[in-house]
Order: structure tokens, then sequence, then C-alpha cells
DNA sequence: TATGACGTTTTGAACGATCAAGGGGGCGAG
DNA sequence: CTCGCCCCCTTGATCGTTCAAAACGTCATA
């Protein structure tokens, strides 16, 4: 069982004091060349590492973030929260954080999670998933001074916090622009009711690219998220008067539930989902895809400038361009 | 601002000393009555909550787990531990510990995690999942004395660490008979090459099955995990002569793959997957579902013993039962 | 020669908790 | 009355690190 190494005994491996030890860690430059040298040869030589605890005791940071993860809700829209948190992690890991998973219930639980977290951890930052308008946890965070990004911008007041966030209208316009390349001129909308602003962000980018090309925006149905529900929505739009002969989804679990309809008549009608969740490939269904690896690694980044007293100005906004990945679907 | 509340501040307000508030938290009964509750008030009334950091200095543990998450693979598969960390995060929640997530390319890769986590963070134990046939992972834990336990049990020897773990046999064997009760004879498996103990033990539970019914267990392809591997696989089994009229699958991408290959003929093979990943509700895919929450929750259970010195004799083994969920496919 | 400044290193204290040992009051036994 | 014991509580030391300030040697300046 090797002996616990702190930074004494590489002080005395290296012959000089404990401080030095620390300079050559923290602040190399007031360090003479040569003793830094003897110093990160014996680190090097009794594999020491710092402690987290101890360090954290004396300053405060803990270089730990949180993240919530949230209870598998139909699977199809959890898997997209879940390669956010990889790619968290990665970018967190590589910038010296590390990432702490919690689970709330409700709003309120979360607030109370936040308050244990904080209070016990010394967490230093938190991501935010699925922020909302007038977002309770933004208001707590901010009270306490806790650092913060959202993945999701701030709808009501875009500088409240810094955030990054997917440009949905551009992945919906550029949906519905591909099908007008291909020659559909009847394209329809399956999407969410209004008031949620990524479902109405989304809804926009396929209005605006449908008035650029001057083609009819009558073809639409709001409803609630679903497979069953992308089912009936896109059968209603068929049974209307010159039914369309694509749809454009606001997400993959409206698209799932449209695609086998749309493929039940002939000429099969179009779709494509948003999110590219893994159900897509599996059942070739075109898909506009969210960069979430580089999501996360802006929020990491936000986050880390936060904390690290750099760009303590203004709050920062990031708006990433989603991609279409075309399958047999569409 | 609020000051920082310590456990002087409450000592203080209490008017008793630091220890005895450590102790009303620690080993209350050793505190007389009315003074316990005269510093509970206190506790309460500042909202004081104990420094993990200041804690783990003392006691060397820091009530944190590590798990590992994976770069999200096809995503099928990758779900299936989305859905184990979550329940391994509200169960270790509820037990006081927090759950810490890291990432790593290979498994040399994730022994330097190991290393980086222990030295730093004083992790006190870790949760393995995918454990192989012997495991350079446990062995370096084993090696520096650290706690963990694996999802999926230690194939070559049974009793060389604490494992969950969920019996695919018995699966496989549920799905088998509930073909078999359900009239079919020719029942065919598309499982994974020989060697690995998932898929070995899966493939053991249907050829139990069929040998119990004295059925034919000829029909059978071994190939590597993938929605087109499933496909040819069962293009292969219908092409022979008296074909299969029903197959398990020893996962849900094989199962894909295979489903429009079995609903391509007429009347319909049967199709029952393994895991029951979000696509298989999506899809109407009969599939074995493995009760995860039900094995993060013993795996923390195990770890939560092994660190508070329970249970230190021989290590211990859960396995779980999976349950069959049926749905149009099978 | 004394003085100040500079570059580098060391020393003491602190972070907030727990451990180990110490202390005082009450009470029964010698 | 004194001793010992038990119960309950307090005091000092400690975990490993960083902060703040002091100390050291060297060198230029007055």
């Amino acid at each position: 069982m090797p002996q616990k190494v702190t930074i004494a005994t590489v002080a005395r491996r290296a012959r000089v004091s404990r401080q030095t030890v620390s300079n050559v860690i923290n602040s190399p430059q007031v360090v003479r060349e040569e003793t830094r040298r003897r110093v990160l040869q014996a680190i090097d030589d009794l594999g020491y590492r710092a402690s987290q605890a101890a360090r954290l005791m004396r300053t405060g940071r803990s270089r730990l973030i949180a993240a919530r993860i949230e209870p598998t809700r139909d699977g199809i829209t959890g898997s997209v929260l879940d390669r956010f948190l990889h790619g968290l992690t990665e970018t967190a890991e590589s910038a010296g954080y590390r990432v702490l998973v919690y689970t709330a219930a409700g709003a309120d639980r979360e607030i109370a999670a936040y308050e244990a977290l904080v209070a016990s951890y010394d967490l230093d930052g938190f991501v935010l998933t699925g922020t909302k308008h007038a977002d309770p946890r933004v208001s707590w965070l901010a009270a306490r001074d806790v650092a913060f990004v959202a993945f999701g911008r701030a709808w009501d007041q875009p500088d409240r916090h810094p955030w990054v966030d997917v440009d949905g209208a551009d992945g919906t316009a550029q949906a519905t622009r591909h099908l007008i390349d291909t020659g559909h001129r009847r394209i329809g909308y399956v999407g969410w009711p209004e008031g949620s602003g990524v479902g109405d962000d989304r809804r926009a980018g396929w209005l605006a690219a449908m008035r650029d090309a001057a083609l009819d925006t009558g073809r639409e149905r709001r409803v609630p998220d679903g497979i069953g529900e992308g089912a009936a929505a896109l059968r209603a739009l068929l049974d209307a008067a010159d039914p369309p002969t694509a749809v454009v989804c606001c997400s993959d679990s409206l698209a799932l539930g449209a695609l086998p309809v749309a493929r039940g008549v002939d000429p099969p009608v179009a779709v494509i989902g948003f999110d590219d969740t893994p159900v897509a490939p599996a059942v070739g269904l075109s898909s506009v895809s969210q960069p979430l690896a580089g999501a996360a690694a802006c929020c990491v980044d936000l986050l880390a400038g936060l904390l690290d007293g750099r760009s303590q100005q203004a709050p920062s906004h990031v708006l990433l361009r989603p991609t279409l990945v075309l399958r047999h679907s569409g």
C-alpha cells in the first residue's frame, strides 16, 4: 500500500518548502527555472496529484459542475440530453472540470437540489437544460450569484443570462428548402402548440422558407408531442383537399408517428423530423441534427470563462446551426 | 449576501461547542435530548449544511461515486446505459451519495481516468459497466483497494467481485416459451458470435426452452450486432428449407433489422428483441425489458454496503429477472 | 556603510470538519 | 469525605492546500 503523497512529500523530496511546490503548480512564473524543474521531477517521481478537497477548502472552488439528467420520458427525446451530457463531460474534462449529475422531479424540487448541491459540495456552476419562460431556476441561481449557462436561449429576455442554443428555425428552413428543391410544393408542418419557445421557433423556419418561395402555408397541425399525435396529425392533413406531398415535423416523435401514415399512401409523403434521435437512422427517417457535442463544448467554455473571471462583462450567447441529415424518408 | 454558515456558527447559536454539533449530526445518541433539540433548531434556523470538502479532508470519504458514460455508439444500445445511469443517480441520492460521470476512450485510458479521479477527487467507489473476461479495470481497482460494483457479472470467476446482473437466459427463455405458447414450433435465434458472456447467456435461454419443449434448435445465426446484420441473418434463415415462423433476437438492433424482413412475408414472422430500447415501442417491437432502475439500485446498495463497512465478508451478487414486453411483433 | 528594491523562498495561519483526549458535575460506594 | 465512574460536553490537534506576510540573499544606489 503506497503512502499517500501530499504536497509535503513532494517538498521534502525536492528539498523546498510546501509553498514552493504550490507555486510551481499554480504560478510557475515566480519560481526559478532550476527549482521548478526539480519540483516537477519530484512530482513526477512520486505521482503526486493535488487533493481537490483541500484545495477547495482554501479556495472555495471545487472544479465541479452540475448537470441534470431527466427521468427517461418516452426515451426518444431523452436521448438528446444524453448525447448532450456526453459532450459536456468530455469537454469539461479537458477544461479541468468534472460533471456531477443530479435528478429532480419538479422545478421546486430542482431548487431544493441546488440548495443541497451548492451548500454541501460547493459546486462551481450549473448547466441548465430546457429553460422556460420566467424560469424559477434562473432567478434562484442569479440571486445566489451561482454561475450557470443554459442550453436553450432565454426566450423572454435574451440578455438575462449566458446561453447556447441551436437555431431551430434555421433547421426547419433547411428541411423545407430541401423539399422545395426536390420538387415539392404542398409542404405541411406538424408542430407543437403555440407557446413553447422551441416549438414556435422551429415553426417560424418552415413559415419563412415557405413564404420566401411564395408557397401556401395553410397545411399545418399543432399537437402535443407524441407518436400517436404525429400519426393523427398527418392523417388529418391528408384528409383535406389538396393534401401535402411532404411534411416537416417539429420532433422525431411526431415524425415517427407520421412515417407509417406517409408510407401508406402512393406516392409516399416525404417526412422530415427534428433532433436526429437514434430511431431516425433505424427507420430511415430524414431529420435535422443538432450539433450537441458542439453545443456542450460551448456551454463548458462559457461557464469556464465565467468561473475563471474572464468575460465578466455581458452575458454571452452562442447560436449554432443544425444540419439536415437525409435518409429514405425525405 | 448571507454569511457562510459553518459548524461554528451553529455552535455559537446553540451555545454549545463545535464538537457537540458534530455529534448531533454523526452520533446523536451521545448527546442529551434537550441539547440535541437545541442544536437541531439552530441548524434549521441557519440552514446549515456540512461542507463535504472539510468532512472529506478529515474522514477520507467523499460520498462520491463514479460512473462511466459511453460515447453514444449507434444510440440504440447506448440508451440502456443512460437509463441505468438515471436509476443510479436517483438511488445514490437517497443513499447520500452523488454520481460523478466520466468518459474514457479505451481500457487503458479508463485506468488513467481512475488514477486521476481517485487521487484528485478521492472517489469512494466505482460502478463498472460492460465488464469483460479478465477485465484490466477489475484488477486495477482490486489492487488499489478501491470499492466497486459491476453491472454485469464476472463471467470467468463469479466470486471475484460484487456484481449485479440481469438474467439474460431467463429473458430469452421467457420469449421463447411465449412463442411456443402462442403456437410457434419452428423458432429461430439470431445472436452474437460465441465468446461474449452476455451473448452466450442469452442464447442459452433460447436453447434451454427449445430443448425443454423438444423442439429443433437448428435455426440459428450468429452475427455481429447491427441493424443490417439482423436483416441479413433473418433473410438467410428464411431462405433455408422449413424456415422459422418466429425468431428471438439477442438485441433490439438485430431485431430492428429483422423486423421489416419478418413483416415482408406472409404470414409475418414473429420477432422478439432484447433490451426494450426506445425504438421498440416506437416500431411495435416486442422485447425483453431489463429492470435497469432496479439493477442500479442494487448496485448502489452493494456499493454503499461496502463503503459503510457492512457486508465486509464475501462479495455479493444479485441476479435480476427481466420481463417480456409484448407488442405487435410477437 | 547603510538603505531600499527586487527576486525567490519560507513560515504561520486559515479553510471547516472530525478524532482523540480531557474535564466537570452528579451520584453511589467505600 | 474521598474516590471512581458515568454522562455529557469542550478543547486542541489534524487532514492537505493556499493566502498573506515575512525573511533571505543579491545588487544597485545614496
